[in-house]
DNA sequence: AAATATAGTTAATAATATTAACTATTTTAG
DNA sequence: CTAAAATAGTTAATATTATTAACTATATTT
C-alpha cells in the first residue's frame, strides 16, 4: 500500500492540471486553427513578460526558433514545423540577423498582434476565474514553490539522475 | 505589451514544469520500457492515494479501461494500446468481472507490483527534493490551490466555456 | 587555416493519440 | 416486456506531434 504524501499529490496535481489545461486549450485555439504549442510561440513573440522562460532570461532581440525550442522544451526541427504553420498564416514573420546571418528572428505580424490582443482578455478570464479565491501572499508562495522545482530540474540535473540511478543500477 | 500577472504566471509556470517533469519521466520509465503514460497506468493499478483521480472518486473494486481514460483524459482505444503493452510485458492482467461481462478489470500482477515497490523511492527521492525548503502549511496550501483549479476545470466547464465565447463569436 | 560549434532545414520515421465502425452486454423507457 | 439507448471494449485507418540523422551555411575557437 503506497502511503499518502503531500508531495507527490502536488506533483500528480500539477500533472494532471496541465493536462486538463491543454485539453481545454486545444479546444480553443483549434477554433482559429492552432495548436497549444503554435499558440504558446506566439505569446513568447508577445513578449508575454509571464512566461517562465522571460523569467529565467532577459531578451532585448527578437526571438530565434532554437530560443523556442529551448523554452518549450522540444527540438529545433520541431519548431521549424511550428513556424512555418505560422507563416502560412501570416501571424508572424522572419528576418535575417545582420550581425549574425546563421539566425533568423521571428516577429509577431499586424495580425498576429491582433489575435493575441483578442484573446488575452478571455485567456485572463479564465485564468482568473481558476485562481480566484487565494490571496495575493499565497500566490505569491505558489509560484515561488513551483519557480523553486523549476529551477531545481534545470540547475540540478545531475543530483535528480543520481536519485534514478538507484533504480537502474540494481535493476531486477 | 502584456502586462504582468501573477495568476498568468503561475498557469504558464504550471505548464512548463509538467512539460519538464514530463520529459525526465520519460527518460527514466524508458529504461524499463515504459513511457509516463504506461507508468501512470500502473501508479493507478497500484491504488497509488495521491493521484487526483482517487481523491476525487474512490474505488473498491479493481479499475477498468474505461476509468483510466477518465483520469488520463484520453480514448478507451488509447487505453487499449497501452494496456497491450503492459499486458505483453507481464505487469499487468485482465479479468472480466462476473457482474457486469461487458467490464474487464485490471489488476498488477506481482511482477507489476514488483516494479511499483522497487521505482517508488526514488521518485519519491525526486519529489521531496524539488518540494523541499516549504513548510508543510504552505504546501497544503498550494495543494488546495491545485485541486480548486482542477474542480473548477472538471465542475465549471459552462463557465469556463462562456469565457471563449468572447472569443469566437467576434472573430475578426 | 582547420576544427568545432551554432542555426536552421529537410526527409524519413517514431510515438501517441484520435475517429469511426463494430461486437457484446446492460440499462432505460415506452 | 421489448425496443432503443447507453456502456465497455476492440480494431483499423489516420492524424498529430515530435524525433533522429543528414545536410547547408555561417561563426567561433584553437
Amino acid at each position: 500500500m503506497i502511503e499518502k504524501s503531500i508531495e507527490e499529490s502536488i506533483v500528480l496535481s500539477i500533472f494532471d492540471l496541465s493536462n486538463q489545461l491543454k485539453k481545454i486549450g486545444d479546444e480553443v485555439y483549434q477554433k482559429v486553427g492552432l495548436t497549444t504549442q503554435q499558440w504558446l510561440i506566439l505569446l513568447h513573440l508577445a513578449n508575454n513578460p509571464n512566461l517562465p522562460f522571460f523569467k529565467r532570461e532577459k531578451h532585448e532581440k527578437d526571438l530565434m526558433a532554437s530560443e523556442l525550442a529551448d523554452s518549450l522544451n522540444v527540438t529545433r526541427a520541431n519548431i521549424t514545423n511550428l513556424i512555418n504553420v505560422l507563416l502560412d498564416k501570416g501571424l508572424i514573420r522572419q528576418y535575417e540577423d545582420h550581425d549574425d546571418r546563421r539566425k533568423k528572428r521571428l516577429k509577431l505580424t499586424k495580425k498576429g498582434v491582433a489575435l493575441v490582443n483578442k484573446t488575452q482578455p478571455s485567456r485572463l478570464g479564465v485564468i482568473n476565474f481558476l485562481t480566484e479565491g487565494f490571496t495575493k501572499t499565497e500566490k505569491q508562495t505558489f509560484l515561488q514553490f513551483l519557480e523553486q522545482c523549476m529551477n531545481k530540474l534545470i540547475n540540478e540535473d545531475e543530483k535528480i539522475k543520481s536519485f534514478h540511478k538507484l533504480l537502474v543500477d540494481r535493476k531486477g
